[in-house]
DNA sequence: CTTGCATTGAGGTGCGCACCTCAATATGAC
DNA sequence: GTCATATTGAGGTGCGCACCTCAATGCAAG
């Protein structure tokens, strides 16, 4: 028979209630109790009953994906995923809601991210561009003991909050070897395009597609970044343009998530010329254009994953449990026709 | 404030025990109290506290992995992989169990399973290869209620059973995709090993590359499956060999999950001749191998998911309860040194 | 020795549900 | 109508723990 608190009491020679104390870190115990008990869960490998304690604490936790306004299909893809966490976790007592929030202006994200107090929220999972407002905002959160998760996105990371993503140099370097490869010895440039360079995940890819095609690749020459601001006619306008007079150009790298504006610009303008063509995450569209083989490769990170990682990153900080970091971090994955 | 099975019982107008009933599917209860409890759960949003049937039950799981004797390092990837959920799931009162039994011998597998009954076990995840003996003794093992997930291993798929792990036949043609695109249009041959060809998912490994590589690299032509038996002397006699008559060689697959001995046979045998290696799993000897860029790229199912969706499933189907399939899906990760 | 404070023990309650028993009522066959 | 059987209700117990109260003991300073 699995041990009980009850049999643990009487292993330390102490009684239930002082073991309540010590495995809940209530004051007023000494020093010596808690060596007494900690002993005797060593002893007789005392395991708390983590169904008996969720009973009894009966507490209900609450999370809160913060996600941008603006996105596509990369974001409805998230979003699906959360909702579907959602409800799986309504049965765990744990409420998880999804909020949508202009990114644009740092201090409306930070006087958002102010609103909220532990009483408000268990935990939150933030997706927002790198400044110094949310940066603060974060770090005040913390403070107050909400349980930060650094979402997808591009913050420096903070000390004391968690990081749920891929590495982004990492992850332009895959694309830069998968691009270098697939595009054999022929020279060329490489346009890559993105849709702000502002954000820092998508400098950070830049330099790990650069630092590759650099050193293993120098017969390729990346083009300085084109920046699409998401707007479809922008994008046709200078993707066109850098295409003309770029004749020798021989493969395009998208390094944002939403690759559906300036991939439908670059097909629109490309004529019959073959690009190799590599892009960011899955998505309907995406998915597609590999079966069609209009993308040679997809650099991805699982959105199903990631949100379930930041919820049980959010649930264990929340519980002050450790968690198995190995199953935390998120692959970076390389999807071809082949293995979609 | 959650509705509990009280409030349940009140919203449908019958009495505690007739929810109980209900809710466990118990026998003599009349369709109508079925309907009037299924129309109350719909109506008031009641969802099962988990944590409360979990206490109340009281029950342990027991679930086992059947692995084989024989096997390197990803075969040692597994049990370190199995044994670290073993640790957490104590807490989760599930006793994971790690047998190792010889594979050489369906009779004698299918004797071991034979053993094994709904009172031993509520699940085993067997990696056993493909034969009729073995197919028929885990048909049985499921009739006596035993939930049975077939683990990454080559069976036919068991109508009434689960799999988890990657679909080899797309994995083989994602490794053609890699090899062709990586290669070039250098044109020569593929020398491909196995340890041996007698396992199903060496043979639709195979089937998947060379579809890919018949269809989209006519140039290039894979030879015929040279197995070593995890022989070092047999390997580095047949590897020398084929190297030898077919000095046109300019790739390696390897599509076995232990790459160690056919690929050290394969660098003692080569000469200065660059190759093009795939192979699969990530083990401590891939991964130096790829960030030593004597690998090109590995393809790879991640042992702990395996481990860990092999559990959850097995959970699952011992509660009647559904799961996330998504979750489930082993992915085919495709493995170069930027993306390890 | 007294006072004050820190520490401990004993005991109770409740979390939401499963599982059990026994009596009461409904339903159908005849 | 009677009987047998199917169905229902009422009520209790226990799962392992958190959280609470109150009294009892220890210890040190004065």
């Amino acid at each position: 028979m699995r041990p009980t608190a009850k049999d643990l009491a009487e292993a330390a020679g102490v009684s239930l209630a002082t073991v309540d104390r010590v495995l809940n870190e209530r004051p007023n115990v000494s020093p010596k109790a808690v060596r007494k008990v900690a002993e005797a869960i060593e002893r007789i490998g005392f395991v708390r009953n983590p169904a008996a304690v969720a009973l009894a604490r009966n507490k209900t936790y609450s999370f809160r994906f913060v996600l941008p306004t603006s996105g596509d299909q990369y974001l409805a893809e998230l979003i699906a995923r959360a909702g579907e966490a959602k409800e799986i976790l309504r049965a765990d007592s744990t409420d998880v809601e999804i909020a949508q929030i202009p990114m644009n202006d740092p201090h409306h994200v930070a006087k958002y991210l102010s609103a909220i107090g532990a009483d408000t929220l268990d935990g939150v999972a933030v997706m927002a561009p790198e400044s110094p407002q949310v940066r603060d905002a974060l770090l005040r959160l913390v403070e107050r003991d909400v349980k930060v998760v650094q979402f997808l996105s591009g913050q420096e990371r903070l000390e004391r909050a968690d990081y749920v993503g891929i590495d982004n140099f990492a992850a332009g370097a895959t694309a830069g070897k998968i691009a270098g490869r697939f595009i054999g010895n022929r020279p060329g440039k490489i346009m890559v395009v993105a849709e702000t360079m502002m954000a820092l995940d998508s400098i950070q890819r830049r330099l790990g597609f650069d630092s590759i095609i650099n050193a293993q690749f120098p017969h390729l020459h990346p083009l300085p970044s084109l920046e699409t601001y998401a707007d479809a006619n922008r994008a046709d306008l200078i993707i066109r343009r850098t295409l003309q007079h770029n004749p020798d150009t021989v493969a395009v790298y998208v390094l944002s998530s939403e690759a559906r504006v300036p991939l439908s610009a670059v097909w629109s303008a490309q004529g019959s010329r073959p690009l190799t063509v590599v892009a960011h995450e899955r998505t309907p569209f995406s998915e597609q254009a590999l079966m069609d083989e209009r993308i040679d490769a997809v650099i991805a990170q699982d959105p199903g994953h990631a949100v379930r990682s930041a919820l049980r990153i959010m649930r264990a900080r929340a519980d002050h449990r450790e968690l198995l970091a190995s199953q935390e971090r998120i692959r970076i994955e390389v999807l071809l026709k082949e293995n979609l």
